[in-house]
DNA sequence: ATAATAAACGTATTTTATACATTTATAAAA
DNA sequence: TTTTATAAATGTATAAAATACGTTTATTAT
C-alpha cells in the first residue's frame, strides 16, 4: 500500500471529474499563404465534422507530450516547433462532458510531412482564409493562435520554422507578408534581415522563380542565440 | 437518461484520471520593488510550506473563474488583471497524484487589498529577490511569470495595473525600473511616456517625495485602445 | 544581340532613440 | 525673509534606425 494518509487521498479526491485534452493548431506555409491542418473526424462525437487534431492526455504522458504524440501520429514529424497557446477551460465548451483543452500551436515545414500518413488520417491543409466551421470552440483556438503567431513572429524568428531549411530572402519576405497580411518594401526588408545577421548565405541559387536566381540561405541559430543573450530582440 | 449513446460515454471515459488545479502568481508593487504574494499552507499535503495560492478547479466553474475565486478569497479584490501563463502538465510534478496546474499571473494594486483577509489566510508579500523555497514546481511558475511580465510589459501597458489609479511619472518610472531591473534616464522616460499619449494629467500633486511635488496622472484606457486599434504598439 | 524580369544593391530623408544641461517649484533651514 | 536643497520638469544636440524610392545585375528566352 502506498504511504499516503487517508487525509491526503481525501485532498486529491476532493475536486470533481474533469477531462483534459490537448488540441494542435498546425500551421504550414507553401510560399503563398499560411495553411492550417485539420481533419474530418471519423468517430463520434462529431463524426464527419472538421476538427483540429487532438487527444485526451494520458496518465502516463505530459500535456506537451500528448500534443507531440498526436502531431507525430498524423504528420510523421518529430521535433516540431510547438508552443502552448492557452487553456480553454469553460464549463460548457463541450456539451458531451466537462472537458478542458490545452491549445498548442505547431509550425511545420509542409514539405517534410509524411504525405501518405496525413492523407490516411483524413487530414487536409486549408488556406487560412478558407477554414470551415470546426467542432466545439476550435475556430476560436485557430483565431487565437493566429494572433499569437503574429505577436511572437514580431520578436522571435519563429518564421524560420515554417520555411524549408534552405530558403531565399524573397521566400522569407513572402512568409512575413503572409503572416502580417501586408506588403513589405523588398529593399528595406532585405536590409533589415541582413542587418540582423542571423542568416548564412549559401553558394547555391534557387532559380525556380527567376532567370537570375536567388541565393539560398540558412537560418543560423547560434548567431541568433548570441543576439538574444546580448539582450537584443529581433523585430521586423 | 441523457441522450448520449454508450459509444459517447466510452469516448469520454477513455482517458485516465488527471486532477486539474490552478495556481496564482500574484504580483504587487510598493513603489520600490515587485512583490509576490504567497502563503504558508495550513493543511496537508505540504502543510507549513510556502506555496502559491491555488485550488482545484470545480466542475461548476471555468479554469479562469477558479483562479478569480481564490484571488478574491485571499485578497478581497475583484476584477483583477489576470492572464494565463501556461499549463504545467508533467507526469511527476506532484508526487501525491497526477495533477496538472494552470499557472495564472495576477497584477494587483497592493493598497487596494483587504489586509485583514490576507493576513487571516497567512499570506505574506515577499520581495522578488527573497522568495523562499516553494512547494512542488511553484518556484518555476514564479520565474516563468516574471519572464512573461517583462515581455508583456514591453508591448502592453500592463504596468498600470500595478500602480494606484493616480500616480506620478516618477512612480511609473520606478515601476518599470523594478520590472526591468535597470535605470532609465528620467528625461527620456518622461518624453517617451508622454509621447505615447495614454496619460491624463491631473491638477493634483503628490508631495510625498519632494518639496516641489509631482503631478498625478491617470491611465487613459480609451486613448490606449485607440492606439491599439490603429495598430500602434506600446514599446518602452 | 536584345528584351524581359526578379534579384540585389544604393542613397537621401524622416523619424525615433539616446545623451546630456538647465530651469522650476517648493519646504525647510538660516 | 532670504537662502538652500532637491525632486520635478523642460530643453537641445547628436546618433541610430526606419522609410521611401532609384539603379544595376544576372540570367533565360526571344
Amino acid at each position: 500500500m502506498n504511504p499516503m494518509s487517508t487525509q491526503l487521498i481525501d485532498y486529491y479526491a476532493a475536486e470533481d471529474k474533469i477531462h483534459i485534452a490537448t488540441d494542435c493548431i498546425i500551421f504550414g506555409f507553401d510560399n503563398e499563404s499560411i495553411k492550417l491542418l485539420i481533419f474530418k473526424r471519423r468517430v463520434d462525437p462529431f463524426k464527419g465534422q472538421w476538427s483540429l487534431i487532438g487527444s485526451f492526455v494520458k496518465a502516463t504522458e505530459s500535456v506537451n507530450d500528448a500534443a507531440k504524440r498526436v502531431l507525430t501520429e498524423i504528420t510523421g514529424l518529430e521535433n516540431v516547433f510547438m508552443k502552448q497557446l492557452k487553456v480553454y477551460g469553460g464549463v460548457d465548451r463541450d456539451p458531451g462532458a466537462r472537458c478542458i483543452t490545452v491549445g498548442q500551436y505547431a509550425l511545420i515545414r509542409i514539405e517534410e510531412q509524411d504525405k501518405t500518413l496525413v492523407e490516411k488520417h483524413g487530414a487536409v491543409w486549408h488556406d487560412l482564409h478558407e477554414i470551415p466551421d470546426l467542432v466545439l470552440d476550435h475556430n476560436t483556438l485557430v483565431k487565437d493562435a493566429l494572433v499569437q503567431l503574429k505577436l511572437k513572429a514580431s520578436y522571435q524568428p519563429i518564421g524560420f520554422e515554417l520555411l524549408p531549411k534552405k530558403f531565399t530572402i524573397p521566400n522569407l519576405q513572402r512568409l512575413y507578408e503572409a503572416i502580417y497580411q501586408k506588403k513589405f518594401d523588398d529593399r528595406n526588408f532585405r536590409k533589415k534581415i541582413i542587418a540582423l545577421d542571423v542568416l548564412t548565405k549559401l553558394e547555391e541559387k534557387d532559380k525556380s522563380t527567376s532567370k537570375k536566381g536567388a541565393f539560398l540561405h540558412k537560418f543560423n541559430k547560434e548567431k541568433y542565440n548570441k543576439l538574444v543573450n546580448r539582450g537584443i530582440n529581433f523585430r521586423l
